[in-house]
DNA sequence: GCAAAAGTGTTACTTTTACACCCATGC
DNA sequence: GCATGGGTGTAAAAGTAACACTTTTGC
């Protein structure tokens, strides 16, 4: 177990699935069209190799900036794929993130950085280069899921949105219909706290409907004492 | 963006978080003390570079198994970590796991493989090698917040287990005591129907206890009709 | 005035919490 | 017979689910 030798070292990349939403659309991900082989003509992630002395993170960022122009949007990693034959090329190991946009205040200008690029709604995708299916399933599972109990949502919507577009992108994300009665929906959302009355909506043909904000600090302080709480009074688990 | 020439490569290993509980007692980790540089005399986590053609978690279980001989428990992909310094030989990326073992069915002897290794309960952690106190404390995080929402606790009891052990385990993990009410605990956790009774406790001072084993048959065909039953009438969440 | 979406009140039901006491065994 | 941990019943409170109707705006 020394310090190995350069030649048995495996190449490393970051590969981004970068979800999109726009109010009243369907989620979708961006995908680039793969010029070269291996797998010329399919679609794939976007990614590319990590750079000497560049964290991680930032080779995620550098990528997703390359071919979104897109800064300042939520980051997080996911899940490192390295089987030793998912790149014909030889041993490549990739370390996965998932990136979430709105694609209203941020119009990503797909196939910028000289590359066919298309979002794909997330129930119509195309065959997919290399584990990139997998890797996808992978982050469309962990959104789903994280949606549940962590306000990423909000990274998707506008700064300012109705509780009906937040409503919506619930139900886009879990690839459902009218999951939740509205009367319950508002009500749950509200009891939580986090969102701040901003306004109103205006030159809408239907009565106006109230414009909110997450509010992020009374989100963390509220972390806090929901902790405090479970420590208090017992665990609460649902397994 | 081409194929990067071999130079340029990141070194790749694998460390692992091992977690030991045995009944009654404290949640430990695995350490071994470093004998060579970089951090001589130092405690770190088990791991070491992963080989040309293996899998990244066959390196991580054959790493375990050098370390504690230690086969067939469970273990989880946790966190990637590569900033450029976090080693000072050069850049080395770590895909971190953990792992969950019960002291009593798989009696550890830590310090096998020539190297002298213990396990040290969590909340007695001496200095720590390269960024190994930021793994642990990530896989620590990872365990207290599963535990609440996955069966994994399991994994560090006997196959047969009385309830207040298993209510034992669960404070031991998220660092309380007594946090939970006897009564409700139990309610609670028969409840879920996950339990099977399997006999009664022999030969102890005082009123014997229930054995129950986990049943993993029961437990995932609970998960498909959770899933059915969330979208049939709506989404819960909890932010 | 009508179409379109926003917004609300209430009831029956389920779940959770917070109690304190009795039970079976070994020594 | 007593020490030790195992095991339960229940009432009050809180929270959730399931309803259908009224309101406000632009055109």
């Amino acid at each position: 177990m020394s310090f190995p030798s350069e030649y048995t070292r495996p190449a490393v990349t970051v590969d981004c699935v970068v979800f999109g939403y726009a109010v009243g659309k369907q989620l979708k991900v961006l995908l680039i069209e793969r010029l070269n082989e291996p797998y010329a003509g399919r679609w794939a992630l976007p990614g590319g190799f990590v750079e000497e002395n560049e964290p991680l993170e930032t080779a995620a960022l550098r990528e997703l900036k390359e071919e979104t122009r897109v800064q300042n949007i939520f980051v997080e990693q996911l899940y490192t794929f390295g089987s030793p034959n998912r790149d014909p090329r030889g041993r490549v190991i990739t370390i996965a993130y998932y990136a979430l946009v709105n694609l209203e205040e941020h119009p990503v200008h797909a196939g910028t950085d000289a590359k066919h690029a298309r979002w794909f709604p997330v129930d119509e995708l195309p065959l997919l280069a290399f584990d990139h299916q997998l890797i996808l399933e992978a982050a469309l599972n962990r959104l789903r899921a994280k949606i549940r109990y962590q306000p990423i949502g909000f990274e998707l919507l506008p700064e300012e949105f109705t509780l009906t577009q937040l409503q919506e992108l619930y139900e886009a994300i879990l690839g459902v219909r009218q999951a939740l009665n509205k009367r319950n929906f508002r009500s749950r959302i509200l009891k939580m706290g986090v969102l701040k009355e901003v306004g109103i909506q205006e030159h809408v043909a239907h009565r106006p409907a109230r414009l909110y904000r997450f509010d992020s600090e009374i989100y963390h302080e509220m972390q806090e004492s929901k902790s405090k709480e479970l420590i208090r009074r017992g665990i609460d688990f649902e397994i």
